[in-house]
DNA sequence: AACATTCTCAACCGCGGTGAT
DNA sequence: TATCACCGCGGTTGAGAATGT
């Protein structure tokens, strides 16, 4: 291990802070700010690179830092953020007041390795289920199951997201998200008890899950026991199905025949104070939903964190834009009626008698799916 | 109780971006 | 334009804690 270029000719201490190096640090940033981080500490007095001093501070000792577990809103904010920017911590954290991106980096590293090891035994079933039983990119030898990243050791379990995430024609790129997709519905079907809310933990809601299902998706059309026709055939166009990990790894739960299922956010939804009911009634559903008027998001935040990802994926789909331009625009006027957003503007009492009507077919309940 | 294994998380490393010169 | 210093970020490491056997 050397040292950092910024302190080779000084000798630095290294390691853990003490308490004493801490309240040095704390009070000379309150006092003077921290303008020039390499000044900091010979200025404070500390014997650290002013490296060091900054992480210490944006870490651990700043005021606004928030310790704790991390909430359920906060954790289906991070997956649907990981998402869309992939392993860009420090946006991702732009969005978690308190919380830094070595946070949200070290939770999400140790959530992904705790259930990358056990596709092993239930996960890899029903990923194989997806992967053989249809044509669906997982299957292709770019797309190994997530499964077959894990390894046994400690330092392997790094995931390898795409770097850019809709980057371009990049096949890497897909076969990234797909992975990750698959990882993190895999995830999702056994949700750590905080993330639960209802605490089912390692215990998949039922036998053969669609482990490629997105994360954000509720089909209100169909009985409790079957899926809606596939997105393919005509809700999501074609073009989407490679550049929204959701949609592709819905697509390919589809294409598996998987049974519907009430997805785990919805039941972490329901913990937050809104709640869905299902039920099948001569072979037509009716869903009911019940939102609090908090919804998922503060509404000045959510409409933000919309219009930034919004951003990101116009940046990312560039060119994919234009080509599909008309079939976005088809998308938009004519398939979007048939959907729910959940956002709170959108999820009105009357959007929930609609739906109650049968008139959506679709829930989205991602904040970045909107368009 | 002792040991092994796994998990958590603070800290480090190295790279890329940016601005100053 | 090239070089340098600095900053910020993502990936990685490792010590200590927690948990399992």
């Amino acid at each position: 291990m050397g040292h950092h270029s910024c302190c080779n000719q000084q000798k630095v201490k290294r390691g853990l802070w003490s308490p004493e190096e801490d309240e040095k640090l704390i009070r000379y940033i309150t006092t003077h700010g921290y303008g020039c981080w390499s000044e900091v500490p010979e200025k404070a007095g500390l014997q650290r690179c002013g490296k060091s001093c900054r992480l210490r501070w944006i870490n651990y000792l700043r005021p606004d830092i928030r310790r704790g577990r991390f909430t359920v809103e906060e954790e289906k904010l991070i997956i649907s953020l990981h998402a869309i920017v992939g392993n860009r911590w420090a946006h991702i954290a732009s969005h978690l007041p308190g919380r830094t991106d070595n946070e949200i980096k070290n939770y999400w590293n140790s959530w992904i390795k705790k259930k990358i090891r056990k596709p092993a035994t239930a996960a890899a079933a029903a990923a194989a289920a997806t992967t053989t039983s249809s044509a669906s990119a997982t299957t292709s030898p770019n797309n190994p199951p997530p499964c077959s990243t894990a390894t046994s050791d400690h330092h392997h379990h790094q995931l390898h997201p795409p770097p850019a995430p809709f980057g371009g024609a990049s096949a890497t790129a897909d076969h990234h998200h797909l992975q990750l997709d698959a990882i993190i519905n895999q995830n999702l079907i056994s949700l750590p008890p905080k993330l639960a809310g209802g605490g089912h933990d390692d215990s998949p809601p039922s036998a053969g899950l669609p482990h490629h299902c997105p994360l954000f998706m509720f089909d209100t059309t169909t009985g409790a026991g079957a899926v809606s026709p596939p997105p393919s055939s005509s809700l999501i166009p074609t073009h989407l199905h490679h550049h929204h990990p959701f949609i592709a790894s819905f697509t390919a739960a589809m294409a598996a025949d998987t049974p519907s299922y009430l997805p785990p956010l919805v039941d972490g939804m329901a913990a937050m104070g809104a709640a869905m009911d299902c039920s099948v009634e001569d072979g037509q559903t009716t869903a009911a939903m019940a939102a609090t008027t908090n919804g998922y998001y503060q509404h000045q935040k959510q409409q933000q964190l919309e219009i930034e990802l919004e951003e990101e994926e116009q940046r990312q789909l560039g060119h994919h834009q234009h080509e599909h331009e008309h079939e976005n625009h088809q998308w938009d006027e004519e398939e979007a009626q048939h959907l729910l957003m959940w956002d709170q503007e959108v999820l009105t009492s009357s959007n929930l008698e609609a739906m109650q009507s049968g008139a959506h077919s679709l829930l989205f309940m991602g904040p970045n799916d909107h368009d």
